[in-house]
DNA sequence: ATTGACCTTGGTCTTTACTCTAAGGTGTAT
DNA sequence: ATACACCTTAGAGTAAAGACCAAGGTCAAT
């Protein structure tokens, strides 16, 4: 049994993580003390694992919630199921990487076409794209 | 002279964004009527589009009023600045596409091991690797 | 004179995932 | 007994970029 200061250190996440993530139904401590301490076992440790993994595989906590509802009836629930919602996921990231990759060629395109010397912004070639003085973007 | 309707139609954003753009100093009309509705000329058209340019350029509006300060007083900085302005602008959303990369290929990883039948989830690769009973992730 | 479209201000709400503060109780060591 | 680290709650604050709402003033046409 941990108290929530061990369980924190132990995963390096704070201890208002750990009450933020407990007020959103996503870690209940397993039972507290007389003096209403929280108390947390080796369940709520594997459950803390699932969402520090499932987060850096990119699942917000809304999804998160929704994996775990799955997780602790996984009997009613088909690996169909679970394989959809990663392959939704995985397109939403695919179109922010896409978008992102737009802006940056944008961005690459007003580097290259900026000498950057020390002499004035005047005639910056960055600006007067941007001023749409020129019709290289848009 | 536009009022606040018309300058929104014609670059198709909300009055609401402009009246935003005024109160954090990137878009201030030209002068009001007596009545107090503010009006746009030529000039706060540029800017606009200036502004919705760099905008699509993945510049957010603390760079932009930053960029528009430059902008405005041109002479007084180097071409120099406002390029290195841009390329750190464009570290920062490589830096995020890599970040998305690394989430999209965990995502891959998880979809292709996943049979995805109409079984029950019990068995699921992704939900046992989230679990961390198996060292593919992490 | 009244509709209807436009405008004004000031304010709150949204999303995401926490972070911080205040005011106080608990546990342990000295 | 008192210092110190730990814990509790409720509630406010943060970033970003607006969206939305209420109560009311304005302007043109009918």
């Amino acid at each position: 049994m941990y108290q929530i200061g061990e369980l924190a250190k132990k995963l390096s996440v704070s201890t208002d993580t750990l009450r933020y993530y407990e007020k959103h139904g996503l870690l209940k401590p397993c039972s507290r003390t007389d003096t209403g301490y929280r108390l947390y076992n080796d369940n709520n440790l594997r459950s803390l694992k699932f969402i520090l993994s499932a987060k850096k595989c990119g699942f917000t906590l809304k999804d998160i919630q929704e994996l775990l509802s799955i997780q602790v009836d996984k009997s009613n629930h088909s690996c169909h199921e679970v394989k959809s919602f990663t392959e939704h996921k995985l397109h939403q990231v695919e179109e922010k990487i896409s978008e992102l990759t737009a802006i940056k060629s944008s961005l690459e395109q007003l580097v290259e076409a900026c000498g950057g010397g020390d002499e004035s912004a005047a005639d910056c070639t960055i600006l007067s794209t941007l001023e749409g003085n020129d019709g290289t973007i848009n």
